[in-house]
RNA sequence: GGGCGCGUAGCUCAAUUGGCAGAGCAAGUGACUCUUAAUCACUAGGUUGAAGGUUCGAUUCCUUCCGCGCUCACCA
């Protein structure tokens, strides 16, 4: 019999005892009058001599440590990541809570009434007098010290990452706090939130290969989302001028330390400006983000401190030029020439020779949040070209600790260089490329009814994340990336052998 | 999908050139009414990810498979 087996049978038992001395092994409602933090944060600072009178509490928390000395001992209990000390004495407590003390096991769930006090070495405690079981736990909580270091356990059973490093759940708070300041700062400007199709008939808005889906009633397949793009766009047709989605999308992609299958992503749109508009709203808009979420307008980032009070901002040339690695850096002129681009690149147009040149010279590189403006129009076919030269469009990519962060463009909102722009799609497509966009006839229809001059942007939620809680990977801030499926889960036999009516 | 690396007790980690598989925490028993990584004494716990091979002998070397990580490709 294993360890583990041997200690499911005790925990078993354990369970009859509980039962024995009259408390519910997966016991009620327990009102509680303090949050463990509320407690910390409220009489952290008091005094032994300020806690008289005595501050009654009812606290409820899992058993981290317990210390049992005889006829008296300590336990920490954790609520919301943080924990505070019980004293739990048996003449204070009388012999039935005090025989229950001694059967807890760490990881068990427990409410304790009491007051506050300070002990002989000065930690704010609850002086027990009642206690209450909440919740057993049957398997063993990982190491106290060193916590689970395991990183697949980490992933695949993230309840335990989260009971046993703090630090986590505080990746978390931050991540939900950042959504709530890009809603807060969004709805302030009138943004109005919607939800668009995560199934799709038709996919687009980004260049990526989707998931498959069928319906069976209409017996169709549909297609998982891999943006909201075309979808928010009709509705700024219909005179929703500023709306936004926080949502996820999907990608049948790889899986690296910058990209999960399923990740999330801010779109907004906003009618009646254009991508320079864009650009100030941005760092704006991420500057904010940083201050609520830091405190101040910097963060540091894997040894970098990024300040995300000053954007810097390069056309894609000007960073090819900058960023140049190696001698022979370009001059301005042979930037815009398409034979020194395509010398340079094994891509087949100029333009495409160029994002690769700027992919491999200078996006490592850009550390410090910048804006990349000023694309080429082959990879983009939603942007508005730029008037004095159509080879560009009207588009940026915000940049920071060396990854894409957002993308954003003036929205093209000519239906006949629209449907002109889906037809030069569909012809990459017959040459093979699946990412290439699929016509989208609805879409055209709507810019057919006139859709205002637009602006529209993109925000990486997990990317902007991972840089303000000094993520090193996606995984760090997806609560449950995707990885490969476990298998039978053998607790499940076991607790069927061990069951017993 | 390719390359490289890792997988030892529930958890965190050791194991010399291929030579009896170990420690701390967690668990069990006992002592202890201010401890805090509680302490002290004793006890139990392993198909070394799986299968095969080389060898007198494999955690260690080889092959295949499984899982994870890094990286490249794909991709923002």
């Amino acid at each position: 019999m294993s360890l583990e087996d041997e200690l499911l049978k005790q925990r078993l038992c354990r369970i009859r005892e509980i039962q024995a001395l009259g408390y519910r092994p997966y016991g009620g409602r327990f009102d509680i009058t303090h949050a463990i933090p509320e407690i910390l944060a409220g009489f952290g600072a008091k005094t032994a001599d300020e806690l008289v009178p005595q501050v009654g509490v009812r606290i409820a928390g899992r058993v981290m440590t317990k210390r049992l000395m005889g006829k008296a001992g300590f336990a920490h209990l954790q609520q919301n990541g943080e924990r505070l000390q019980i004293y739990v004495k048996r003449d204070a407590v009388g012999e039935r809570d005090f025989e229950l003390f001694q059967i807890l096991d760490h990881g068990d769930i427990v409410g304790v009434e009491g007051y506050l006090f300070r002990t002989r070495t000065g930690e704010l405690s609850v002086h027990a007098e009642k206690l209450e079981f909440l919740s057993k736990t049957l398997l063993a909580m990982p190491e106290k010290w060193h916590g689970l270091e395991d990183v697949e356990t980490r992933y695949r059973q993230r309840y335990l990452d989260l009971i046993a490093n703090p630090e986590v759940r505080k990746v978390f708070v931050t991540r939900a706090r950042i959504i709530a300041s890009l809603r807060r700062q969004l709805e302030s400007r009138g943004f109005v939130e919607v939800e668009t199709p995560m199934m799709q008939p038709i996919y687009g808005g980004a260049a990526a290969r989707p998931f498959v889906t069928h319906h069976n009633t209409l017996d169709i397949d549909l297609y998982l989302r891999i943006a909201p793009e075309l979808y928010l766009k009709r509705l700024v047709v219909g005179g929703l001028e500023r709306v936004y989605e926080i949502n996820r999308n999907f990608r049948n992609e790889g899986l690296s330390k910058k990209n999960n299958p399923e990740f999330t992503m801010l779109e907004f749109y906003q009618a009646y400006t254009d991508y320079q508009g864009l650009m100030d709203f941005s760092a704006e808009l991420l500057e904010q983000v940083c201050r609520d979420v830091t405190g101040s307008a910097e963060v540091e980032f894997e040894g970098h401190k990024l300040d995300f009070s000053r954007f810097r901002r390069y056309s894609m040339r000007e960073a090819v030029m900058e960023f140049w690695e190696g001698p022979n850096r370009p001059r301005p002129e042979e930037v815009c020439h398409p034979d020194w681009l395509l010398h340079h690149s094994d891509k087949l147009t100029p333009g495409e020779a160029l994002t690769d040149i700027f992919e491999r010279h200078a996006e490592a590189k850009l550390i410090q949040p910048t804006i990349i403006y000023d694309y080429p129009v082959e990879s983009s076919p939603l942007s508005k070209n730029k008037p004095e030269d159509p080879a560009f469009v009207e588009r940026f990519e915000i940049y920071a600790a060396g990854m894409e962060v957002g993308n954003a463009y003036t929205e093209l909102n000519d239906p006949q260089e629209q449907r002109r722009r889906f037809e030069m799609q569909l012809a990459m497509r017959d040459r093979g490329d699946e990412e290439a966009h699929q016509m989208d006839g609805d879409y055209v229809r709507a810019l057919a009814y006139g859709m205002p001059p637009t602006g529209g942007e993109g925000i990486g939620i997990d990317r902007i994340t991972m840089i303000f809680t000094g993520s090193r990977t996606i995984r760090d801030v997806i609560l449950f990336p995707l990885l490969r499926p476990e298998g039978p889960i053998d607790l499940i036999d076991r607790l069927r052998e061990y069951d017993q009516p």
